[in-house]
DNA sequence: CAGGTATGCTGAGGTAACCTCATCATGAGG
DNA sequence: CCTCATGATGAGGTTACCTCAGCATACCTG
């Protein structure tokens, strides 16, 4: 029932990790999203209308995938697709109107979620927490 | 190409999650094995013989699932059934010698690579990290 | 000790989130 | 033009999970 035991860094890590990945699945469920989908909204929330394959590399996922993701979020009213007038190849993704709320309250309801999680730390420790992560994703 | 611009602390902290896992990744490679036939079998070095039900526990995941793990893990021969002396229901696993070389071999390869990874850091920052991480999984 | 309930494993079938490879349209350079 | 590169997508596969049913065994209670 109880987690293995932690000793190493990387254990303490991975741990952590779990914890913030069920926190952020209960933060989600409101609006019957998946994780991915989620994070595609947020990149075009963030950046913008965009060709899929700038969304992949967004991503950090395969074209491919991408074209799955953008089918889904279609389907669900969040996003649209319109040819690329600069190159007819191409495909363009925006959020709609109804994306745009969506992708604002899921931003506005995770930022919340991340001050409660890391609000155990005095604002001393959230600061080198966040100095120490910053060097190791260098 | 590159990643998003990290600013909150979450977001920090999944991007350092991403690199780990890579690098977990190759370091699992030379043996061909995955992610979570790797955790089990480190359960199973670190607790030796069990049952099925036991090891879902351990490893968080639904006990159907665990005997497809085990399937598999003892399909390489890394592991093997035998018969719960204690209740006929129950099946016991355990590792097979082969199986107890390759989690030892992993364990060190992973340990090493742990070090590696946070060896960016100084020591009083991993001494840090760890207090802090430790507060953050409690 | 029979009768019902709980437990341990597994068959069947499903899902999410990825992947590669092949194909087709279009673009860009020699 | 002709070739090669690029953008999207169809087809099909993989990993790592899940639930629900069913069967055998164990345990409890009257």
């Amino acid at each position: 029932m109880d987690a293995e035991r932690e000793d190493s860094l990387e254990e303490s890590f991975w741990n952590v990790a779990g914890r913030l990945r069920r926190l952020s699945r209960q933060t989600l469920a409101p609006w019957n999203i998946s994780p991915s989908h989620s994070r595609a909204v947020g990149v075009l929330l963030r950046h913008g209308e965009m060709r899929l394959n700038e969304l992949s590399e967004h991503l950090r996922i395969a074209a491919r995938s991408t074209t799955e993701v953008v089918d889904a979020l279609q389907e669900h009213g969040l996003v649209a697709r319109r040819p690329d007038p600069a190159d007819r190849r191409a495909t363009l993704v925006a959020l709609t109107e109804h994306g745009r709320q969506v992708a604002t309250a899921i931003r506005t309801a995770r930022s919340e979620q991340g001050r409660q999680f890391f609000e155990v730390l005095s604002a001393a420790d959230r600061a080198e927490l966040a100095r120490i992560l910053q060097r190791l994703g260098a």
